[in-house]
DNA sequence: CATGAATGAGAATTCATTCAT
DNA sequence: TATGAATGAATTCTCATTCAT
């Protein structure tokens, strides 16, 4: 019976595993309104296993783009540790349009969900890239950390619009905005987003997201 | 009798016009998928009225997405008409930028559903714009017209995320952009989309769409 | 302002007929299930008009089917007046035959309704030509009136299933029934429904179908 | 765990049993128009359940009437390998004549809908019953077997108005119909229906069917 | 604990009937 | 008075979540 349990628990932490990956999969071919028996299905476990682990789509939806948000911040961590300062950010900059990329259907939740210790240490360390890249001269010292943020939704724009035609087009634009952030550039004429404007750009998104999927508004 | 006629077809008018601004504020506010209640009550009609002038939900929308069409091609002709070369362009660029900011809800079918008359001459004009800039070195000549498309659905990413918030936000991202099509900048490493894959990744996001909210996929 | 009342009534009563002959012709292609702005439309008069004349869908129903009834009544006393007394039944049962044959849209309806003067007079007309066959030798004795109101509603299901295929298919299997009612054959082996079972009958028709199309079940 | 999923299955076999009664019943009374709320909630279940095992009213109906088409096959082959020839086609009359009336909610559907591997059996099986019977010379040699369908279309019309009134009224019709088949009757005037043409009414009603309750036209 | 059956609150759309012009 | 616009209850079907087996 103790070796049932245990048994049990490998067989829970597999099903979870497999779940995750079937989700990953759909989400990113359908988007996150796919219905959860579609991907229960593809994961080879009945719904209710599949409520068993994730209590509610809204949390299986919050796992996957945590494994994402994983990913950026490993991206993140890489670039500061492996990287020249001169060039980290733009390292980075292009990790994350390639995270972006590969998980175009959960893209909306990706920047907009609640925060988190994940999203802290991101934003922590994409400061740091910035600030180094601006001190080694690498990118133009008008720029904040808020803009960055921008950029990332920028990309997003461009993904989810071509990511199934072209899965590099994004690349292209990148080069137009890396082209922008050098440091000789115009002078920029409007004012960037403050922290707290982003948190509530965020949170606004999050919002209507819940709108629209009818869910509680929490 | 002329009269009787014409009074009735002035109230059925003005239901239309408060159908689609109230589906045009409802849309910006929450996205296409707010149901049809929602609409017709903030219109204040009951949804039978809103049926009769919009037999489909998707004809509600397509008609609110062609009223900013019209906008935008009347944006892009003023450009044309008015603008010297070195700037209609970017005066363009900006316009467009204001009236998807103003139309946030509906973005999402702005620039992918089925091709039409409008959308022919915009794509025209755009291309006009673009030529004439290039030719009095207002702007970089390794720019193609599909690079212009992309750069919507970039600000439409950044759009969807900061309007709630601060709705001019995408004014800085356009500055950042602007700057990055200046003639002397560097080189872009990757090539542009051509026009088919332009088309291709419009009907594509259709499609989703489509599946998305169980629409027949015409 | 006299001749514009008298005007206004001959008015009213050309739409009547027109609305009519509009009701009739669709009932007959579509059934009764048609949605009423499809008759305004061909009696070429908006809804409301109809609505004045007929202040139920019910009430149209019904004055279509009086129409038919009107016709069932002239061919009974028709058949009574001009015909001998051993063929008279069997005339007027083909001509009820082809009067069904022609407006099959409201069959449903045209041997249920409630009873009223028109139906008690076809009732008496039909009673007297069938007697008058059985004393001529022409039509079996056991047979009753009821059995004849069986026999339409008989007819009404061959109608309703070839009528579009080939109109005229019901009078084999009248041929048939007509041999059937030859005095000599076998003797019946079931008793016939009484009058008041053909009564309960109709009205139990004229409910199921009231409950069918979600009409106040008076 | 094959107990589990058996019973589990045993479960749903049970919810099948009881939905199909419920809309055999319901059908049977009030027509096939009733909303499935009706059939669900007799049958003690939630929509949600009912379209679990039937995908769409439309499939509900046709499981329905399999059901009926079964007893009808079922009563074709009983008459060919017990009856007499000479009477086989007379029992197998009577048989569909009483499955008729036991089941006069989906009458329409019962010999309109689009052909399949049963109603090829029945149709098979009554041939040859009416052969037999011919041969033996127990019904009269110009009919064919078009005239069978007809009849029971005839059939169709007087249950339908007589069934709830007097369960058994269709069989003093049928004695008739049975006396008109008898060898030595008058010859017939009119010429049958053809094969085509049969094939052909069904597929109009079902048209006029799918047209009066809204269905796509499959 | 896994399973997948059951649930029921919506969502889009239709249509008989009423009412403003 | 004629018109056809407005109304809203009713209908079919979907899907996140719960529960019996």
């Amino acid at each position: 019976m103790s070796t049932g349990g245990a048994s049990l628990r490998r067989d829970a932490a597999r099903n979870r595993v497999k779940i995750l990956a079937a989700a990953r999969a759909t989400f990113d071919e359908q988007g996150t309104d796919v219905c959860v028996e579609v991907i229960a299905h593809r994961a080879g476990v009945g719904v209710g296993t599949l409520y068993r682990r994730f209590p509610t789509k809204e949390l299986l939806i919050g796992a996957v783009v945590d494994e994402v948000l994983g990913a950026v911040l490993g991206a993140a961590e890489e670039a500061l540790a492996n990287e020249p300062a001169a060039e980290g950010f733009a390292v980075y900059v292009r990790a994350v349009g390639r995270l972006q990329a590969e998980h175009a259907g959960c893209l909306t939740r990706l920047w907009n969900d609640s925060p988190g210790d994940v999203r802290d240490q991101i934003e922590a360390a994409g400061r740091s890239l910035l600030t180094r890249a601006q001190d080694a001269g690498a990118v133009r010292a008008d720029l904040v950390y808020e803009d960055v943020v921008v950029l990332f939704w920028s990309l997003r724009g461009v993904i989810e619009a071509t990511s199934t035609v072209s899965p590099e087009a994004w690349l292209r634009h990148l080069d137009l905005l890396v082209t922008a952030l050098a440091p000789d550039g115009e002078p920029l004429h409007h004012p960037p987003l403050t922290a707290e404007q982003v948190v509530e750009a965020k949170a606004a998104t999050a919002r209507r997201e819940a709108l629209r999927s009818g869910r509680p508004i929490g």
